[in-house]
RNA sequence: GCGGGAGUAGUUCAGUUGGUUAGAACGCCGCCCUGUCACGGCGGAGGUCGCGGGUUCAAGUCCCGUCUCUCGCGCCA
């Protein structure tokens, strides 16, 4: 017989029965009747109860065991009595009558519990991160995060594309975020980054001919973390060579959502799986005050600025904003008459929380004076406005606020006025709240959409220059011809997002793998041609021998993975995570190097005049 | 760097207006228990109330400072 086991935990079934069988597994819970004793054994594949019969001699030193301990234990399987047949568990009919044990390895008390959601913080988790690993629901969503891996990989793979590996150890990548340096002792004073992303050296395979490339790949950036955010993640990264904007889109579609449907009820609830049409980001902006929408939200952002422009209407608050070149939007809330009055003074105090002056609102209702909804009015129902701000807008610029919202009897709009931005960034944040204080979000599914058209530029205020909005990487639409001719702040890139459910999944682009429209395009965002010789010398001189068209796009594994999981933050995805202030409380890192690896690498620390207390391990 | 929330037993939490010996559940230890599957019963151990200072006859509770965790902003795909 193996010495540590013949089955797993979730195989012995009824027919089973009177064989010798031999399991080796932690113990998840141990039930000790004083004449009898049972011990439910754990593995990743499930659990088998097993049984020291009354009279056994193995009892007392079984009776010692502790929860987690690993041990092995051998005999025959039995039948369970009708009575005490469990039929939640796979291996409920039997159990394993234990005749010999062995103590593999004894477990310490343990800081928290695995057998149940103890509901245990995430320092202790981290610290103890081999035994949270152990608890049922993380090993779901490791497995989940293993088998969405495999299904990318898979799903690539039958697409046509090679599955590549490059360098960790390399220079600065042009996506803005912070890097990781590495100090290299070779060369004193010089330093390796960890690549952000492998963009150059996926748009260098290209040049190198092989036409289609996808990695699993390890991206850095030293910027602080979020819950969907991490110093370390994983992307599907993917180039194609000789291809349009829609091309890519229509290779990554069904790759994604292939792998939402193959998983799309992981989580024991169906999921069904949407793809929107595509959204320009100047209209998601608009319509959603985001460039990542939530589109299981179905409220909607309007333009009403013409409203509160006109003469007639006094509302000065928002004329002077107005006047300084500013705009209204609305957000139409459907059926809140019925609301309370609580309802919109919440929202208002919501708004003022987030440094608004307020949530102005308008509440439509059928008008006292003229005939009942729908009788007439070309089809617009006869209104009347309610609500704080209802006194400063005259029944004509009521009707024309009602058009231009499409807005019923019952409904309301919420208006935001600021500078164009701002207006609609807060616009997004409040469309989002609207939606979850009515509780209307949609339920139960995946809204995908790919949102095209990004600027490429766009103003940046601290700098008060014009800056590049994405990598400097990517193709203007029109090519040099737009550079030469247009504004900078209206040129549009061959830049795209893939969204969903609130989510920036994935980020692209056509790249610009012409060193002549490089050269224009770095110099509108004011860097001479030497700044781009200087850092990107590499990848400019590939493309001089001849750089086929390409593009591409990145999916952040993790997100994909998060949102199948319905988890809240990435760290309940992956196995080994830093906590928040991105430290490992388990590995203890960061932590200091010694005076001879400081030396070797020709450093002297200098640290900041507030040190941060050592953690004693 | 900034803002919100939190920090009390191994874990999750309660702790009234400042008032006598700081509680509960789970876990742990001991004893009992022949069928449980979140076994049950009896008993027990376990606390620098994050840390430092202050107010007070008296501080887990009030005040000031500080540290840590967490969510968000800034930053960042």
């Amino acid at each position: 017989m193996h010495s540590y086991r013949t089955h797993k935990c979730n195989e012995l079934r009824k027919s089973h029965v009177g064989q010798q069988a031999r399991l080796s597994g932690w113990i998840h819970r141990i039930r000790d009747h004083g004449g009898v004793l049972f011990i439910d054994l754990r593995d990743t594949y499930g659990l088998t109860q097993c049984v020291v019969e009354e009279g056994s001699s193995l009892l007392a030193a079984v009776g010692q065991w502790r929860n987690e301990s690993v041990v092995t234990v051998t005999g025959q399987v039995k039948a369970r009595t009708p009575e005490t047949v469990n039929a939640r568990m796979p291996t409920g009919e039997i159990e394993l009558e234990i005749t010999e044990a062995t103590l593999q390895s004894p477990a310490a008390v343990i800081p928290f519990q695995i057998a149940e959601d103890d509901g245990a913080g995430e320092d202790v988790r981290l610290r103890h991160r081999y035994l949270d690993l152990r608890r049922e629901k993380m090993q779901r969503n490791i497995r989940l995060r293993n088998a969405v891996i495999f299904s990318l990989r898979k799903r690539m793979w039958e697409s046509g594309f090679q599955e590549f590996q490059t360098p960790n150890l390399t220079a600065s990548s042009p996506e803005g975020a912070r890097d990781y340096l590495v100090p290299s002792r070779l060369h004193p004073g010089k330093f390796y980054a960890l690549p952000q992303s492998p963009q150059q050296f996926k748009q260098l395979l290209m040049v190198a001919g092989f036409d289609r490339y996808f990695q699993v790949a390890p991206c850095f950036r030293d910027e602080d973390g979020r819950a969907d955010r991490l110093a370390e993640h994983y992307q599907l990264d993917v180039e194609m060579s000789f291809v349009t904007e829609q091309e890519v889109h229509d290779t990554m579609t069904p790759v994604i959502k292939g792998l939402f449907e193959e998983f799309a009820d992981w989580t024991g609830t169906k999921h069904r799986v949407e793809w929107l049409p595509k959204l320009t980001y100047k209209d998601a902006m608009l319509k959603y005050g985001s460039d990542k929408p939530d589109l299981r939200n179905p409220l909607e952002i309007v333009d009403v600025t013409a409203v509160f422009a006109r003469d007639d209407v006094e509302f000065k608050a928002f004329k002077g904003t107005i006047q300084k070149g500013g705009v209204v939007r609305a957000i139409k809330a459907p059926k809140v008459s019925t609301q309370p009055r609580s309802f919109f003074d919440k929202l208002n105090s919501w708004a003022q929380g987030e440094g608004a002056p307020g949530l102005g609102y308008i509440l439509f209702e059928p008008s006292s004076s003229l005939p009942p909804a729908g009788g007439g009015q070309g089809g617009v129902a006869a209104v009347e406005g309610k609500g704080p701000i209802a006194k400063f807008i005259p029944p004509a610029a009521i009707a024309e606020l009602c058009k231009l919202a499409g807005a019923e009897p019952g409904d309301a709009v919420f208006f935001v006025c600021n500078m164009e931005g701002p207006a609609a960034k807060f616009a997004g944040l409040a469309r989002d709240k609207i939606c979850d204080d009515m509780g209307i979000r949609e339920t139960g599914v995946y809204k995908f959409c790919w949102v095209v058209d990004f600027p490429m530029y766009e103003f940046d205020e601290r700098a008060q220059k014009v800056e590049f909005s994405h990598n400097p990487f990517s193709m203007p639409q029109g090519g040099l011809e737009t550079l030469e001719k247009t504004d900078p702040l209206k040129i549009l890139a061959h830049q795209y997002d893939c969204v969903c459910n609130g989510f920036e999944i994935s980020s692209g682009a056509i790249r610009n793998h012409r060193p002549d429209i490089m050269e224009k395009a770095f110099a509108l965002a004011g860097y001479p041609k030497e700044v781009l010789e200087r850092k990107f010398s590499g990848m400019l001189n590939a493309f001089k021998f001849g750089a086929p068209p390409h593009g591409g796009c990145a999916f952040g594994i993790d997100r994909l993975v998060m949102i199948l999981a319905h988890e809240p933050n990435l760290r309940e995805v992956n196995a080994f995570v830093m906590n928040g202030q991105y430290e490992d409380p388990m590995m203890n890192a960061p932590s200091e190097a010694t005076p001879e690896q400081l030396k070797d690498l020709h450093i002297k620390v200098d640290l900041p005049r507030t040190v941060k207390k050592t953690e004693a391990a």
